[in-house]
DNA sequence: TTGTAGGCGTTATCAG
DNA sequence: CTGATAACGCCTACAA
């Protein structure tokens, strides 16, 4: 590390005292003009950088936001994490990246001793499972944002998209196309947004009076994986009765059903029809191209990071509770219910 | 920020001073055993955690890592990320990761200043162009390490793979199938990945004694799209004499030329076969399955977190070039030559 | 409006 | 083997 100039040069080219250097570039109290621009003009000659170490000392900050999150390679979450990350870079804070791959081994203890560990000023969590109640402990003594998934219940900041309405309104987009024997495949996991799509599909097949049927039910695995997509839908399609249409809580399960759909034969959308859930790429990288619901993770992730420094900085009236705009996207896996012969 | 315990505290607790406190915890000098014993016990129940700012500012480094990457929802670049922080978390780095859109907007300019804003202890990038001389000047002052790509005959660290001898393979493989007339698609960007690629492309012709066509040349937009993939392979299967074959430089254009030849009437692998590079997930969740290269993304972003570090603490002997190993997979997408009749 | 000086929590040097 | 103490660079009372 090459030597680096430090407060103390700039004040002696520019002829004050320190405190007056740091009161002009952090624009504290006041300073004469001319004696702020010579400032400046010293600073920038010598492009001054301040210390953050010695700054976060004194200061008693870390500048460090922390990520729980579970899965990189997960478009969606990787998406979410370049919001963060861009906003975060703005704001001058760094991140640092837990890699949880399981949420079910978060506990309290392990995120305390993060928090204590790298002094960090917030954190952000992806993929927190929605009866993780401890997490209102943490939030009580550190700022803490939850972006996607959330605790249900708890007054803990969180947005996300409205799940539940989302997947009423994709069902019901099902059911206006004439379908009835609707199945879904959901997954065997702990996030709220599970449970709120399945809420949302109740709710749709309730609205139209179209009784519950419980073997339209469909598990696949807890990390959404196209091979339990595939496997969902072979229990659904072998049904005596089988659906007409499947609505998958992901894009990928979607794609894994299509799949199955072919292999056994089944054309989509002629013979089946089937949605996804948060339109990531890949989506039309093959036809048929996916209907889904459109999620904007980038932006979930840039607000997550706004609402998380919100709480840092304490500015009064920061939003607790974020529902961002979602949407039905029709495009070529879904037609008109075709009346079997 | 609660109030946290210091090195002070564990010094009452067990009797001694600031100075043998520190001693013990960073195991430098020699401390009788029995008053190690007491330390670390003091440490323990106070649950003491070193202030890492005012350990940096003393110890004059930053424990940050800068990453410059260009596009977070590639899944290649998620790999390579997830990679580097696994590591640098072990490590006691945070990251910070400089998301640059576009490779071609870097410059040793903006580059030192990052450096120097966030005196980083070091830097991995994910997507420099092979003319970019200008990296020597910053590897010649801090530790720095190019993953995937870097420049050409400049002696900066580097990781990836052998793309020369990985697209030979493949195409060589394609050859060994009966193909000789081969088409390529590669990327109009200034990657050495792109250019190795087509390099071991004309390798394998050349040893096989095919001449080289350059209309069987086609180029892909500089982010590997899938709409330019299809443009590629529209332009190669339109020429008079086609060819049957057609190796691509990444999997998203390789899927994209797969799609441009289901439109056009052509079935692979039965029609046209098809190659791809870097074996990305979703390789494997449509039929038909991708033949392609492996790459060990992960992998390569662990190791350039180790070599980096090695760097940073100037371990002697430090590897300055190294490649991981690739592997040609063969899957659905190519077949023996069937001559047309 | 500006300057002086103390202290943030560590590590490392120098005595003892 | 251990303790006292001087930095590290910055911010901010408090004084002038």
């Amino acid at each position: 590390m090459p030597r680096m100039v430090k407060i103390e040069d700039v004040a002696r080219a520019a002829g004050v005292s320190v405190a007056t250097v740091s009161r002009v570039l952090n624009e504290q109290g006041h300073v004469l003009p001319e004696t702020q621009e010579k400032v400046r003009k010293a600073a920038d000659e010598l492009r001054y950088q301040p210390n953050l170490s010695a700054r976060n000392l004194r200061k008693n900050e870390s500048r460090i936001i922390l990520i729980l999150a579970p899965n990189f390679s997960n478009p969606y979450y990787s998406n979410v994490l370049a919001g963060i990350c861009d906003v975060s870079r703005n704001l001058g804070y760094s991140t640092l990246i837990y890699n949880t791959y399981d949420s079910n081994a978060l506990d309290q203890t392990l995120v305390t001793h993060l928090f204590q560990k790298n002094r960090a000023d917030g954190m952000i969590t992806l993929a927190i499972n929605r009866d993780d109640r401890w997490l209102t402990q943490i939030a009580g003594k550190y700022p803490l944002v939850q972006c996607s998934e959330y605790v249900e219940d708890e007054p803990i900041p969180h947005i996300s998209v409205d799940n539940r309405s989302a997947a009423k309104e994709s069902v019901s987009m099902l059911i206006a196309q004439g379908h009835r024997r609707i199945g879904i495949v959901t997954s065997a996991n702990r996030y709220l947004s599970s449970a709120n799509r399945m809420r949302g599909y109740l709710d749709a097949l309730e609205e139209a009076d179209i009784a519950r049927d419980e073997s339209l039910i469909a598990y696949a695995s807890a990390d959404y994986s196209f091979a339990s997509g595939k496997q969902a839908a072979r229990e659904l399609l072998s049904l005596p009765e089988p659906p007409s249409a499947i609505f998958c809580v992901s894009d990928i399960l979607a794609l894994g059903v299509i799949a199955a759909a072919g292999k056994m034969g089944l054309q989509v959308p002629w013979d089946l029809s089937v949605t996804g859930f948060d339109d990531v790429d890949y989506t039309t990288m093959f036809h048929p191209y996916l209907t889904t619901v459109s999620v904007p993770c980038y932006d979930l992730g840039r607000r997550s990071m706004q609402l998380l420094y919100d709480q840092i900085v304490q500015k009064p009236g920061a939003e607790r509770e974020v529902y961002l705009p979602h949407k039905v996207i029709v495009r070529e896996t879904t037609a008109q219910y075709a009346k079997q012969q």
